[in-house]
DNA sequence: TTTTATACTGTATAAATATATAGTATTTTT
DNA sequence: AAAAATACTATATATTTATACAGTATAAAA
């Protein structure tokens, strides 16, 4: 990654700031204000400048549509233990509250519903273990390859979750287990 | 708190799906687009019920002007093992990398700068234990009571941190320690 | 040395956006 | 039964905001 420039770095930080602190990207000129700019074509040329980079991407037309691209990662590895996010259905294994937990909610960039502790194996490819806590999110609103809650028969599991038209894929992250098909059309919401 | 109606859940996730899927905050427009709205008053007033209800905050005269207010937190308990940000100085116990991790970036609210690993017992009222990992971010953008990784003379300490003008405190949560107080100018940057 | 990138000021404007006002209709609360 | 909250359509507009264009100047790359 081409490294950014001592101004760059500076606007970068100050979208960081922005959505840290009020929740938003800032705009054009909310930068030139923080930093001191007269011209609000000085933001929008540094913008532009990380948007080359590809530290950023602007979404055309659209106010404050500023976001922060992915950063990196590297090799192999695993996953902290704080999981995430997307699960489909709302009463879950719910009430089996051990104890309630006092987190800043900062700390995730999503709203924290509750947390699970996790049981068995099968994450274990993934960093995820026995009694580890998994932060969860009530959605609906997945992407595929999102870590999910999904509730079986009689379990309820953690599974990377895979859509495509009718067919929901759940890939456990351990090979020992198999993946699951489920046909949506064949059962009950 | 109050209870939602089904519209105003609706909303709610729409602001919710806006943020994590393009990084800011929907329009009225837009919200009435995803859910199929024909006037933005639609949006507006739901947008305000949302606000009386405290679930959402709104910024005055501004675009995307949006936010999700932070939900609750109940009784006493611990945080997990993940937790952040607000480090001063860059060169801390940086290279002692044990290996690299590979995590979705959209699991924290502040872009991860590297991790780190507990040692000792400081930290143990507040339910961060010795291995676990800490998720670090590199900024000198700080609020009072933050997580802060400190680094005095010859250690490396996760602290709460509190500044207030010249002076900086640093609290531990583990009682047996005491707290260290720092005049800023006597030190060097 | 001639681009190309950086780093801005200054001015302008079309388009995006928040937000007020006027209605209608239904449901819930008092 | 009256008042208040919900749930919208429809229209209008001041303001915010992105974004282009014209410059100036310096530093780095080709």
């Amino acid at each position: 990654m081409k490294d950014l420039t001592a101004q760059q770095s500076k606007v970068l930080n100050c979208i960081e700031e922005s959505i840290n602190k009020t929740g938003f990207p800032p705009t054009r000129a909310e930068i030139c204000q923080k930093l001191g700019f007269k011209s609000p074509n000085a933001a929008e040329s540094h913008l532009r400048a990380l948007e080359k980079k590809d530290i950023i991407s602007i979404a055309g037309g659209s106010s404050r549509g500023i976001s922060i691209k992915n950063k990196k990662s590297s090799s192999g590895g695993s996953v902290p233990v704080i999981g995430l996010v997307a699960a489909g259905s709302a009463t879950l294994a719910s009430e089996n509250i051990e104890r309630e937990i006092n987190v800043d909610p900062s700390l995730f960039s999503r709203n924290v519903d509750y947390f699970l502790k996790v049981k068995g194996l099968s994450m274990i490819e993934d960093g995820i273990y026995e009694d580890d806590l998994v932060a969860i999110h009530k959605t609906n609103d997945f992407k595929n390859g999102d870590l999910a809650v999904v509730r079986t028969e009689d379990d309820v599991t953690l599974k990377y979750i895979f859509k495509e038209n009718y067919k929901l894929l759940l890939k456990p992250a351990n090979k020992d287990f198999d993946p699951i098909h489920i046909d949506l059309r064949n059962e009950s919401a």
